[in-house]
DNA sequence: GTGAAAGCGCTAACAG
DNA sequence: CTGTTAGCGCTTTCAC
């Protein structure tokens, strides 16, 4: 064996097979320009049967530009985020570029060791839904553009996509309460986003302004502490009529909560989440929600950064989308 | 303006401007083994001054290994490929390494593409839930281990890792059967897919042996299809008093359908399918379904790959995993 | 049209 | 302990 044990070829050894220069089937693999047509067909026969495939890693290191972007979620179980994450993915596809997918479970300490693989890695953008710490100016010198997801990052002013939260909860309060409910509990989680915190301002500022008793409950994030809290105010001086819920999982886990407790929804309580989801119409009752256009958000998002990512120019205002309430039976109106 | 236009620090500025060489500079990075403690902290400091981060395209340039893997699923929106993902991710980021995510709709060509895609970034391992007609040469000369994930690749002995599709199937009809119900229809989709064909197959022979009639629709992809193909086999000869689905998201449409028709689960019809869901449980009635233990099958088809980037070896045996049949009320002894 | 050569940023010898 | 140097695989002048 005298063969250097290079089990995957180089362009060189396609060069050499084809007794051609490296130059030469650069040129082929890059479209072929100038190229004659006889050694375009010996090079393309060489590159056929050694089965050469040209290094990334190399043409990166040249070109500084890696093809690929970053995306930085929460959680990709999640499916507000694996919705976008798929709308991403795709929009990336179209631009011939990959996407790196890192999960940051809104800690800031993963966030960061996740946001410097990926410098590392000189990606050409990245789609962040940053946690309440973000370390914006990693962000800012890192090199490429990059857009926040679903909630800014605190103190910065990067590009940001997301959804009108505080109006979304402003409207899906007040249709509780146009529909006779008096009591309405705040239920949510994750208290230092933005994001949640819009929702729960968004909430307030409704029942303030119509007289009602501020109910909230801003710190459940899974279903024992959502079966707390709701008990808890149940049974309290003002027995909660109706429940508002800031995320898509926690809707889901009252749902259960209310059935296990023997719950009539909405005679007993009224129920109404942000974010749709598969079955909302297809439960007993069907669940009132506030519907973010995932898909378009993500989309945009990630249109706005191959749009930096070519001009280098980032919007600074961020991009608010917005929501829809969709009214079904779990909010139908209060039998007094 | 004299400087290079070099926004992005590079090894040897940090080594120029700690006053050292780069040597050193690449040692401090990878540990600092053999570097005085004086000289360490002088060159931590550029770094930290400049800003600097290693180009992960040199490095893997260099030692011809990436850190990174690919994952291949028809798409990241399904729950039961985005939960994958999400165990793929977190088994990768034990080991350093990111995950580049492609989708393949299914589609051989797309597949093709982002196989190619992959294999330029020098990817350390692929998992991939491959279409029917994925192209295994590409694969086993790609030079990186290749784990199938959900369904082998015809023709191809690549390691792959599986739930027994054909006794889940089998023992969910053979549960319906001992329900008292005669006439099962098997409901499903992606016939040319292994995984699908094998839940066919359960199906079929736990009602031959049976001796009931064998009632299949077969390219059932979306909810319209679902709908006419439910709607036929109601009014036929063999009217259907249970339904088993092959895969989640039918599952949900069927659910969906019957409600819209005003079919009683399990009066009118009995409903089971494959794959558990969020919701299966708070449904009215709750579904009761052949679950797959989707995370552990995700993580062990991670960890095999490790292995065999490792190792180099590739376990040519699938590994098949164990589901459950998961009974709930949907599926409650018929009511004759 | 085509080839030779420089260099992208890094690490692994090899000297000192 | 530390610096010098030779590539890793590719693209891009610059000659021919």
């Amino acid at each position: 064996m005298k063969k250097k044990k290079k089990s995957i070829p180089a362009l060189m050894d396609v060069a050499r097979y084809a007794g051609v220069g490296a130059a030469t089937v650069s040129r082929v693999i890059n479209g072929g320009q100038n190229v004659s047509a006889k050694t375009m067909a010996a090079v393309t026969k060489a590159i056929e049967e050694l089965g050469y495939h040209p290094s990334h890693a190399a043409r990166s290191l040249r070109a500084a530009r890696s093809k690929t972007i970053g995306l930085i979620v929460p959680s990709v179980a999640d499916p507000f985020f694996s919705s976008a994450a798929s709308a991403i993915q795709e929009v990336a596809r179209e631009h011939e570029t990959l996407v790196l997918l890192a999960a940051s479970e809104n800690d800031p300490v993963r966030e960061r060791e996740q946001v410097t693989s990926l410098i590392q890695r000189r990606i050409d953008g990245l789609i962040i839904a940053p946690s309440d710490a973000a370390d914006s100016d990693l962000l800012q010198h890192a090199g490429f553009p990059t857009i926040c997801f679903d909630r800014p990052i605190k103190g910065s002013d990067l590009p940001t996509v997301l959804a009108d939260s505080y109006r979304g909860a402003k409207i899906a309060t007040e249709h509780l309460i146009r529909n006779g409910y008096k009591n309405i509990l705040c239920i949510g989680g994750y208290a230092k986003l933005f994001t949640s915190q819009r929702r729960f301002r968004g909430h307030k500022d409704a029942v303030t302004r119509a007289g009602l008793p501020y109910l909230a409950e801003l710190e459940v994030e899974d279903y024992a502490s959502a079966r707390a809290a709701l008990v808890r105010h149940l049974s309290g001086p003002k027995p909660v009529d109706a429940i508002f819920s800031t995320k898509n999982t926690t809707t889901l886990d009252l749902y259960k909560i209310c059935r296990e407790l023997g719950l009539q929804i909405p005679q007993s309580v009224a129920l109404l989440g942000f974010d749709d989801f598969e079955l909302a119409d297809a439960l007993d009752p069907p669940i009132s929600v506030v519907r973010q256009p995932v898909q378009q958000m993500a989309s945009r998002a990630t249109e706005m950064l191959f749009d930096a990512m070519v001009s280098g120019h980032q919007t600074k205002r961020p991009v608010t989308m917005d929501i829809e309430l969709v009214v079904r039976g779990s909010s139908a109106k209060h039998s007094k």
